[in-house]
DNA sequence: TTGTAAGCGTTATCAG
DNA sequence: CTGATAACGCTTACAA
């Protein structure tokens, strides 16, 4: 279906104007009919639908947006799309978009604040009517050219004293912390982390050992690895910190479920037990977490909620009557299951 | 950062004609900075630049778009953004993309035609510069409204003889026979299939069967469940072959990689053997297949070169310039590992 | 209920 | 190298 090779001659698309053309009636009306049918008789409207079923006329959606100043989209920011964490998150996001109507102009942006940037300046450029960033750390152009859009714009998945428009999460440091108390009360006195390479997952297993050390006095082995969020790299880091840490035994805390299971994998390969030689203890009870053997202990952040919440807060803002929130905290959830 | 509640003054948005204002220039030259800077004067495009940078401009590119007709926006509809054989298979193809400065406007369609209609159109009146579909089957209306789009189409993760423009895949039926092969080299005797609810999965495992009969005259136990691609539901369709469909072992070939690990999981579960007792075959060689244990024996296809040949090809057709090829089998291979 | 006129902010075309 | 001027296809007043 490409156009014809570097032809000259155009072919002449359907247009409002020809629809009108066609039901005898003015191109404005072609408009009224689609936009506002209330205002339009019956029999206008009949016609101009027949017009249009005739020619399968399809709607200049970028000239409207031109000339209502309102593009209907909304460009969202995740830094991984293959990541299930981000995938659900943006999955339950355009769920309610779609529903008012809007549609979605996605991009990753990987991990880097100068990618970010770069995407965020070519979203803008497309005038979405609202933006979702993941996390709350952005590069001052980024907030800069944020800031001129003057747009609503939500940052997910973290939260801020200081976002650019508002925010909906959680305290990273407080599912640390929340992960050390549980170790701590478990009467772990050993524990090691591992994590993916992900500014968050870092904070989270930064407050997991500063807490659990305070607690216990126990160390944190650290198997120090620049990881994917992966379930062979969570066995990896595990064989890692067995082999070269010399951690023998005590609580783990992933960053992930799937890095985890990794790890509970690696662990029982060996012919050791979880929860019983090594506890572990994932982040973010994906779907796979029940069934895991044994069933997997984990960090629950109700991602549907938070996609649900910021995509009505941002329709709300769009049409001026938002709440007013600065930062929204979801908080989390400490799921005890088999593996710890 | 919303706009004022309902205000009417609009914040004045800068324009080209704004930054030629305070450049000394005309609109016109401001434009070809952009987008031609070879043929504006050194002098001049630094003082463009100057006015850009002071003022925070960002080109407003639905105007772009609406004169010149190429709106830099291509659209992809996959089933599900949360399932990694679709998600990995939009990230390769959106790098290719980006690279040549277009973006991505991305939707579910679920699994239902009557969506991926709706949603055809809904994109369709985007203007898009060429589209991206999941499979080769689709309802007439949206065949037909993408004929009419006259855009390059291109249709993924499977083939077609008459696609409607071109499709990169491989054949679902050649791929379940494939498994049948090996599953009676092998010398399995009896079989099962555990698939979710995804038409392309279910033409897999009929082949599958019908192959797999006529070689070995055994008969292929079907829980018939209707289920997602998941582990969870990979584990509950093993417990219903075993409990339900009385079957006792022997190979079972399953519709995606995380079913697989399921079913694994379940036979282990129960104190069975992979792959002695039951052998388990995947599919989709998803990165953790090699970190299960025992591995995972699957079905690999290559969706990293499948994303980047649709974005080039699609790429090469934008620009008049297309192989004309009408399907491209990227086929698929078998991937024996541990657990079959 | 319908139509006219004036944009929306660019790019394309043609002059100079 | 630079600038008028005319699209691009629609929405938003304002009139009739």
């Amino acid at each position: 279906m490409a156009e014809g090779q570097g032809r000259k001659d155009r072919p002449q698309r359907v247009t409002m104007a020809a629809i009108g053309r066609i039901a005898g009636v003015s191109q404005v009306t072609v408009s009224r009919a689609l936009s506002n049918p209330s205002k339009v008789s019956p029999e206008t409207l009949q016609r101009i639908h027949a017009a249009i079923d005739q020619t399968g006329f399809v709607p200049n959606a970028i000239a409207g947006a031109l000339a209502s100043r309102r593009s209907m989209l909304i460009s969202a920011l995740v830094p991984s799309i293959t990541n299930l964490t981000y995938s659900s998150m943006i999955h339950a996001f355009s769920e309610g978009l779609r529903e008012a109507g809007y549609q979605i102009l996605l991009s990753e942006t990987g991990f880097s604040p100068e990618d970010e940037e770069r995407a965020i300046k070519l979203h803008l450029s497309r005038r979405p009517d609202a933006m979702m960033l993941t996390g709350v750390s952005h590069s001052a152009g980024a907030r800069r050219a944020l800031i001129g859009a003057d747009i609503p714009v939500v940052e997910l998945w973290d939260i801020s004293e200081s976002p650019v428009d508002f925010c909906i999460g959680f305290s990273h440091e407080a599912a640390g912390r929340a992960v050390a108390d549980f170790a701590a009360a478990r009467g772990a006195d050993e524990a090691a982390v591992i994590y993916a390479r992900d500014a968050r997952a870092k904070r989270r297993k930064a407050a997991f050992a500063e807490r659990f050390t305070a607690l216990t006095g126990g160390g944190v082995a650290d198997p120090g690895l620049d990881l994917e969020a992966s379930l062979l790299a969570g066995r990896q880091a595990m064989a890692a910190l067995m082999d070269e840490q010399g951690f023998d035994g005590g609580l783990v805390f992933c960053s992930s479920d799937m890095m985890a299971h990794g790890a509970m994998t690696e662990v029982q390969a060996r012919g050791r037990q979880v929860p019983e030689d090594f506890a572990v203890v994932g982040f973010g009870d994906q779907e796979f977490a029940t069934g895991t053997v044994p069933p997997l202990t984990t960090v629950r952040v109700d991602r549907e909620r938070l996609g649900r919440q910021a995509a009505s807060e941002l329709i709300a803002r769009i049409e001026g009557r938002g709440s007013g929130d600065v930062s929204v905290d979801l908080g989390f959830e400490m799921i005890r299951r088999g593996s710890a």
